[in-house]
DNA sequence: TTGTAAGCGTTATCAT
DNA sequence: ATGATAACGCTTACAA
């Protein structure tokens, strides 16, 4: 019993394959109605499928869109990669997935995946630039939460000048000795919230450390590096986390030296990931719109995949500052949306 | 500037498409190495790459499995999917993703994709069974978290042993009024754990509610809910959640009403989410091993593209039940992992 | 070891 | 409105 195709369906309604696909697959060709009836009926009574591979050789179109990540834990990658699945769908693309988990062979990864696509979306640092390089003289390329490179498009949120904001809230909380927990090197958004919050200290005539205290995007290493640095002979009195991840850990960690929060530090986050609001105290934060970010790849990508390369303007979203209770301002009565 | 071909690189190299294609794409074939060098450099001058369709269309196989799951919100679809991507990587497969978001026309969805990969994956009630039944019949299929339907396998994480072994510690605690908040309707899982809340409830003498507190699963119902279910005249000293999200809600609305957890009233969960553990009280639940659920399904349908269609073992993965202090436990000094 | 050529299952052009 | 038929770009016997 094999597969069926276009002819066995044609064979069994009695008509060519030229109209099996006009009425299976097509785009409203003109068929006359009772023909297309029993075409279906036909489809139907021999359990046939269209095959996707043989449609997108012959129209030159895969009707999907790839996207590369580091992996799928905490809210984050998943936020942005549901807001592109939604909006690719909507656009009737399919989306091929890829984590790197940290491979080194990440490039060959995403280079089989670019065969079976028509446009790639790229996060972070899961490809190199030659290779970014490579596949974005061949095909769409939108670069996620990643510095420009080549022609690819890049798409990210906002963030130098909201973390100025929310370091300058923590000053006018009255906090001089505020350290930054995370890895500028690590992203490039790390490296620009560590650049606003340079910024607003400066502005505010405090010294930013020289260095930030390195720390990676997990509750684990925020809880370490955050109990290493509030055991200083002369702590911070605030925390300027780089993820909401950090943060949690840190308020573990800060709850084990019996150090209250805010009282006796104040913690800020970056993501505003769902629990937030839940913490104790609920954290403040600065929220990314991630699932905007995910659309707005997959939008992009579109539009390089149907027409001709413009010129590409990298995209920057907007972010918001939430202030709950974790900076020192009182608690709300419920919880801040 | 037209894409190139093997043909392109055939020319390029003075050889044939056959030998181009047995370098390339090949599994080690017969090839001089001196000629699959010039090959090499060839396809590189001439930026080439291959094209997945058309290798599709070739070797009969799209080298693709599909997984189609509601949302991505919440760290479970994630976590599973995640596990399924990895091991679906290790197979050679590539894996193409599709939410319902709760779309009527999910049918269509599935049915699209199903067009392009070489088997599928199915959580709980994203395709009606008419469909699953219809594609069972064409393609290897295996259904997550949902009751076995037609020749497809299925693959879950036990429930209601665990669930009756998490009831049976709340009553050890000394409850009797133990209510449970969730919605058996909405899900397989939930049945499962509804039912066994209701065996260990009656093995230990107690009569069972007649009907659970209706609720979604997520944090804004679990707080909904919760809030009624506290406000009764007679309020339940436990809460037994289907859920971590809903328990997180339910939290929230006890310390709203001024009830202390575990005090006041004791609330467990399901899942064990990363947070569930920087909670406070940290939360008691039961861990559901998601990543390996989703390798699990890999693997089975990679089998049943591989081979013949044997007959389909359901398989039920073990849970683990995580005791903190929301039962009423003494907290450990540091976070359970 | 390498080349020739016949598919693979569609779409789309051109007749009819 | 429908039918022939030539691509589409690759893999894979079969020859050489």
């Amino acid at each position: 019993m094999v597969r069926p195709t276009m002819y066995t369906v044609a064979n069994h309604a009695g008509v060519s394959i030229a109209t099996v696909s006009r009425v299976l697959g097509g785009r409203g060709a003109a068929v006359r109605a009772r023909t297309a009836q029993r075409v279906l009926a036909s489809a139907r009574a021999v359990g046939y499928r269209l095959n996707g591979a043989a449609r997108a050789l012959a129209t030159q179109r895969h009707g999907a869109i790839g996207v590369v990540f580091p992996n799928l834990s905490g809210p984050y990658y998943g936020g942005v990669i549901l807001g592109l699945e939604e909006a690719a769908q909507t656009l009737g693309q399919s989306v091929l997935i890829a984590a790197t988990h940290g491979r080194p062979d990440a490039d060959d990864l995403v280079s089989g995946l670019a065969t079976k696509v028509d446009g790639l979306v790229l996060f972070g640092r899961t490809a190199s630039d030659g290779m970014v390089q490579e596949l974005a003289a061949a095909m769409p390329v939108v670069l996620l939460a990643r510095p420009q490179v080549a022609s690819a498009i890049t798409v990210r949120a906002e963030n130098r000048t909201s973390a100025g904001a929310l370091a300058c809230h923590l000053v006018g909380h009255g906090h001089t000795r505020i350290a930054f927990i995370g890895d500028p090197m690590s992203s490039p958004d790390a490296a620009e919230r560590w650049a606003g919050y340079q910024d607003a200290l400066r502005d505010a005539g405090i010294r930013p450390p020289r260095a930030p205290d390195t720390c990676a995007f997990r509750e684990a290493e925020g809880h370490r590096v955050a109990g290493l640095v509030l055991r200083r002979s002369r702590p911070p009195t605030a925390l300027f986390c780089a993820s909401d991840e950090i943060a949690m850990g840190a308020c573990a960690a800060a709850v084990e030296l019996g150090r209250a929060v805010p009282g006796d530090v104040a913690i800020t986050g970056w993501d505003d990931i769902p629990v937030a609001r839940f913490l104790s105290p609920p954290l403040t934060t600065v929220r990314q719109p991630l699932a905007q970010l995910g659309a707005r790849a997959a939008a992009l990508l579109q539009v390089r995949i149907d027409g001709v390369a413009e010129p590409a303007e990298p995209v920057t979203l907007a972010t918001e500052l939430v202030v709950r209770a974790s900076c020192g301002c009182p608690p709300g009565q419920r919880p801040t949306a």
